[in-house]
DNA sequence: CGAACTTTCTCCACTCGCAGGACAAAGGGC
DNA sequence: GCCCTTTGTCCTGCGAGTGGAGAAAGTTCG
């Protein structure tokens, strides 16, 4: 089948598109209602984008009692594909129009493999998906990275965990190989845009995103925007001093918070502390699995675990200590925790809520929730889909 | 002379007056140039702008060699006020309507007043530059105050070194007094737009701007547009933790940036050094003035004092310790630094310097100019004239 | 069940914003 | 002084957009 190329001729239908995607299926009274257009140019906005196939008709839609409406809607055999590669492990998911996740697929691998290797197995697995029948191509693609990319060109720059990706073409390359258009971004930036689009932060206009995983990174919106920086580095947290004197890190400098909390951290906590027989909980999972993860540091502080427990709550209160310096500083409306650490859950959101309003000042905490994000794993992959559409759906 | 009270009528007209106010007098040729519209197009918003009175004819331009064509320029006669109350002084100034500064008075005075003792003061020195001949009366102001403000109503919220500020109707009050709009902000706002008008950031979309003087702020300008927060107190980095277990904070809490180092806290060590023996030169100026402050400490380091280049670079190692936070978690293209400690110079930048190109990530920081403020204490007023007639020069 | 009211959609006439060409006015350069 | 360039003005025509008049197809209530 061939794939739509259409695009929205003018701010009109880009707005109606973005309704669309947004509210599913509307009649065009219901559009009217949300747009400060007359029915008239209304419904000549509407014929055009019947007329480029990207919408279609879909029927009645529910009476409000009087001439029956037909609604419509997005076509529904719009495909996007969302591909959020981490540092250890790749989100590759299939989308309709209206961002609905039909299929989704993890792997592990590793980042360090480079480009060529990572984005193969990444097309595997899109062909994986498009073999179920789930799509015959892609409309469009967004891709996460978990570095800074410059990103008008959608190139990452001086990725310090990705080497070997350093200005590798990675929107042109993909674009190429996928016959779609393609847009790059920041791992953390899609997870915020997720947060953003079906989550938790659907009607903030300023918040922060804080993913915790293997590293940790900060998405960060304002007025309804991701904010990327000058040189796409904005969020980049993970080597802001929360130690002084602290831990050496691999960024060359001490104390930098990644150094002293994140996946790997914790992992390598936790293996010291089983080591030195402080934990008996830790000790028995390292014996069985010969390392320890994240995972294994929730389940033996679910399990009650004292040390996993101490390890969890010192760890949030660095993390905490840095948001607390974020939140003065930007004034968020909300903070979403994300990320691979999400599983030690409510013990972490704890130490990170006791630090975070014992140090911002009362005007920014007074309202001031901090939650985890509703998405886990799916966010970013919304979020790379969210990023696509919202490039296809405006004027060219 | 009554005062104008025209709008631009649309965005092609608020964009004209924005351009002829950044640009000074200009042809329609000129302002061709600059626009996406035909000539015919142009020449009747030029008219109707023209006919409301808020642009006048300014003779010939200069010729690019074709038929002569005729400047026009922003009424002459029109006059904004720009107010700028800090802690411990108050900035008014006059200016035309391209910004350009008229008359500027300024008072020491003690905003912990209040509001109606600080605002007779304000009017009393409106008054003075009135009764210069510089103006009749004023077509807009724009008030900046030390503390969080909600922008939209205008109004101070929480202010901790303005009690009897919260909740004061500025705007409301203001707009009465004077007879004309008036436009509220957080005064380190203020001190970037200014900047970003006339100053340093002329060019730059994402910046910060930490202004140093009894407090310490920062003005966040984000895509071109300053960055106020949910609740205002956006910049307020005043209280991040600097030093762990470090000073108490009149906040209630411990090791804040504020406690550390700012013109009040400068004083302060600057005097207990004195006492102490530890500076001839300081204890010399404190037995004639009975006091000390950060002019104090800045001539000391002038003449070469060792302790009062200490304080200074203790003081810019902290304040670097944060910034680099910052630089790190937005990815400014410019650092801009002002407020009364800017009298400190290049001792107090260089530490700063030192300490955030060593702390942030080398993609944050290698292209990154850290400087002062070009404006120095004009900064605010021109930032508050900006204010006003941003909001003035856009349709109604 | 029918009359009256609503809601939605379509068609059409009219206004207005705006572009772009034709033309006039007024220079500069050789 | 002739030709080219620049600027300003006028005019025509197109397309965007509004709002009213019906028509179609419901709901509600007596």
């Amino acid at each position: 089948m061939r794939r739509m190329t259409a695009r929205p001729a003018n701010a009109h239908q880009a707005r109606l598109l973005k309704l669309l995607r947004d509210g599913g299926p509307n009649s065009r009274a219901q559009l009217g209602d949300q747009v400060d257009l007359s029915r008239s140019k209304l419904a000549v906005e509407v014929d055009r984008l019947l007329e480029t196939g990207l919408v279609v008709a879909d029927g009645l839609a529910a009476s409000r009692g009087g001439r029956r409406s037909h609604n419509v809607r997005l076509n529904p055999s719009l495909r996007f594909l969302g591909v959020d590669i981490g540092a250890t492990s790749v989100d590759v998911a299939v989308t309709n129009a209206e961002l609905e996740i039909l299929g989704h697929l993890n792997q592990p691998m590793d980042v360090r493999e480079g480009p060529v290797a990572v984005f193969e197995q990444v097309l595997d697995m899109a062909g994986k998906l498009k073999a179920t029948g789930l799509a015959e191509g892609f409309d469009g693609s967004g891709i996460g990275v978990p570095g800074p990319v410059r990103f008008p060109e959608g190139v990452p720059v001086a990725p310090p965990i990705m080497p070997g990706w350093d200005g590798f073409p990675v929107r042109e390359a993909l674009s190429q190989e996928l016959g779609c258009p393609v847009m790059v971004d920041n791992d953390v930036n899609l997870m915020a845009m997720g947060e953003q689009h079906a989550g938790v932060a659907r009607t903030v206009a300023d918040f922060l995103c804080v993913k915790i995983g293997t590293g940790i990174g900060c998405g960060i919106v304002a007025g309804g925007t991701v904010h990327r920086g000058t040189t796409g580095s904005a969020g980049d947290i993970g080597h802001i001093q929360a130690v002084p004197d602290g831990r050496p890190c691999a960024c060359g400098n001490r104390g930098c918070l990644e150094a002293h909390f994140s996946g790997a951290a914790l992992a390598r906590d936790a293996v010291q502390a089983a080591q030195q027989g402080l934990s008996a909980e830790l000790a028995a999972r390292l014996a069985v699995n010969g390392t320890l993860t994240a995972v294994d540091v929730a389940a033996a502080a679910a399990a009650g675990d004292a040390t996993a427990l101490d390890l969890i709550r010192e760890g949030g209160t660095r993390v905490g200590q840095v948001i607390a310096g974020l939140v003065s500083f930007f004034n968020p409306g909300l903070v979403v925790i994300g990320g691979g650490v999400t599983g030690l859950g409510h013990t972490l959101l704890a130490a990170i809520r006791t630090q975070v309003y014992r140090q911002s000042l009362p005007l920014a905490t007074g309202n001031l929730p901090i939650v985890l994000g509703e998405l886990g794993q799916t966010a970013g992959v919304i979020g790379a889909a969210r990023l696509i559409s919202d490039h296809l759906f405006s004027p060219a």
